[in-house]
DNA sequence: ATGGTCGGCAACCGA
């Protein structure tokens, strides 16, 4: 089985992107974050014509998330359990035995913005909505853009980032809090010492060289999904193609 | 240290 997780920077303007990626990777299930369109305008029918079943929740302009599936899931919520419940921010999706959480994280602005204090509490939130509906014994994928890089080797010149709401320490630690319910990084499990980024900053001259990017989109899973994973990968930057997403496409492979 | 480029949507905001 194949989950994956994909930043698409608005499906509407990326939907060739996707739907090719799909066909080309045939994951089980896709997440995808800022779709930047209401619900009335997603490219639903695109989806379906190529055999794809389609959870979503959007919004006008801003935010967005859709689980994309080879099956149709038997269950489907938005929204943490407390407010703002921040629906266009999480979706999760039910398939028989198995939960996929597909979650944008707010990214915070600046450490003294108020969305930096809603950022670190959005952590705190999605720890107990998870203690709420789930325990470790439960197969559950935890994926998306979560705006937060984990380590040092997943941001490039980690010295300079210290301030930056994707990498500052109390970011960090309300990540790893959240991580202590019981989750398993795919991609670090299989990759524990690669370099490898899943975010490009559009504002950044690209140089693949230089690699200047973050680690901030993952597949996390619990242990019974963690201890049948076989790999986990960041796609290659598709810088090359036309209109490319700042975010790349991620996968993990787990035993059917 | 600063600024750089996108997408949405119609002036700038968010990232």
């Amino acid at each position: 089985m194949r989950i994956a997780t994909f930043n698409c920077n608005s499906i509407r303007s990326r939907l060739d992107i996707v739907l090719r990626w799909l066909a080309d990777h045939t994951p089980d299930i896709l997440c995808l974050q800022e779709t930047k369109v209401q619900d009335a305008e997603f490219p639903l029918d695109a989806f379906r014509l190529a055999g794809w079943h389609v959870a979503l929740k959007g919004e006008k302009s801003y935010n967005g998330v859709a689980i994309v599936s080879k099956k149709p899931a038997d269950e489907i919520s938005f929204g943490l359990d407390s407010e703002p419940s921040d629906a266009p921010r999480l979706a999760h999706a039910r398939f028989g035995k198995l939960h996929v959480v597909n979650t944008y994280v707010p990214q915070g602005r600046e450490l003294d913005h108020a969305m930096y204090a809603y950022k670190l509490e959005w952590f705190a939130r999605l720890k107990k909505y998870f203690e709420t509906r789930f325990t470790p014994a439960t197969p559950l994928l935890w994926c998306g853009d979560l705006n937060v890089a984990r380590q040092p080797i997943d941001v490039t010149h980690p010295e300079t980032k210290t301030n930056h709401v994707c990498y500052h320490q109390a970011v960090r630690d309300a990540f790893e809090d959240a991580i202590s319910f019981g989750f398993t990084d795919l991609f670090r499990q299989h990759n524990p010492a690669l370099v490898d980024y899943s975010f490009y900053d559009y504002r950044a001259p690209f140089d693949p060289g230089q690699k200047r990017g973050w680690r901030i989109d993952y597949v996390l899973a619990t242990p019974p999904l963690a201890q049948i994973s076989i790999a986990a990968a960041i796609d290659i930057v598709p810088r090359t193609l036309p209109k490319p997403s700042d975010h790349c496409p991620l996968y993990a492979d787990l035993k059917d």
